[in-house]
DNA sequence: AAGAGCATGTAAGCTGTTACATGATTAT
DNA sequence: ATAATCATGTAACAGCTTACATGCTCTT
């Protein structure tokens, strides 16, 4: 078996295939409009990256060309490409990838709900900020520790990587309360205030706990 | 002239060496030990990398062999690296750094008071606040746009970005009071004092001082 | 003597960047 | 008719990743 590593941005094209299919063109705008600007839209890195993911067997694409239109490959995920898809999204969040690649998480966050289900983007957020509340101690411990050599704008660049990763924090545990509300209360028009502020976690079987 | 592109892993090489002449050893120490581990500290990146500087003239190696000693060849900047560092760190902050970019800026930043002067940080914390404050509201308005149409998890990624965003916004803030404590304070309540402009450095010529 | 860690490098491969190139359709 | 935009690609290049390779020194 092949290694089939996929870029980013790879998993990023497969992403948005997945909500919708789209030409290369599409996916371009997408990139050079909206908050996914993080992203390369130019034509060298996505059409090559298109052919690799229907090389691989992700996604396939289909020439669309009726009258008066002008020639446009619409592609759409395979079967495969779905799973691979759910795979990269299923990954739980390792302490690499708080450190390295917190945009590719928020990515598979972002698609995760869509493309595999709720429970999913839980236990993301649960992975993650377990991770965070694990990483964010030893970033203090290392601001006290250089404090007295550091200059000040070194110190301050480090307190701003904390506090990022604070609000971090914080938003995880925002998002967990919203899917706890989503879950927990879909009757919630009988009950103003009953049966909210339970913040327990779902169906899902105890993936981590703390 | 060469365009002599720094990629931002030499940038990160530069600012070190700066604060202290290494070796590429000790270079990787730093990226594989400290906070600063989102750079790589694989030999196969580094190495070429001195290489790469050394050859634009902006750093020189030396090689050490004292007796009883592993031969290490430890690299200091030149005048033209120095002033190569300069120009990096003072470039303005563009909204495409704010988007794509932020840890380079911050990277900038951490390096901005030793390599140029205080008034360096302020000016990128200046110029970082205001691509912020011009860049949050257009995030603000393409959440509302979308709100209908996204799906939750892709709702709270966004949010989670513009809460990041919030957040950088309020450290930038916090960041110049600091400094405003620190050296600007005379020009608060106007009480003169001999104010140190350790900031007219530019044109030093024994730039690396031991 | 053996192994661990120090210190440096090289080579293959992949991906993204930049720049260029090509047609077809719509607007002016 | 001309320009702009749609839509797709390719080629050269640079940089990073991964993996391998080489010796030297210190510890045990």
């Amino acid at each position: 078996m092949a290694k089939v590593a996929i870029s980013k941005l790879g998993c990023a094209l497969l992403g948005l295939l997945q909500q919708k299919p789209s030409s290369g063109y599409d996916l371009r705008k997408i990139f050079s409009t909206t908050a996914m600007t993080t992203y390369s839209d130019s034509p060298g890195a996505i059409y090559p990256a298109l052919q690799r993911l229907q090389q691989q067997g992700f996604i396939r694409g289909s020439i669309e060309s009726g009258s008066g239109m002008r020639r446009r490959q619409v592609f759409r995920l395979t079967a495969r490409g779905t799973a691979e898809l759910r795979k990269w999204i299923a990954r739980p969040v390792l302490r690499a990838d708080v450190i390295r690649g917190l945009d590719e998480v928020m990515l598979r966050f972002a698609f995760s709900e869509q493309a595999v289900g709720p429970s999913a983007s839980v236990r993301i957020l649960q992975s993650l900020q377990a991770e965070l509340t694990s990483y964010i101690p030893d970033l203090h411990q290392q601001l006290s520790a250089g404090k007295a050599t550091m200059p000040t704008s070194g110190r301050l660049a480090l307190e701003s990587g904390i506090k990022g990763y604070d609000c971090l924090l914080r938003w995880t545990q925002d998002a967990l309360r919203t899917y706890a509300l989503k879950k927990v209360a879909p009757a919630k028009d009988a009950r103003p205030k009953n049966i909210v502020q339970k913040d327990q976690n779902l169906d899902t079987k105890g993936v981590e706990s703390s």
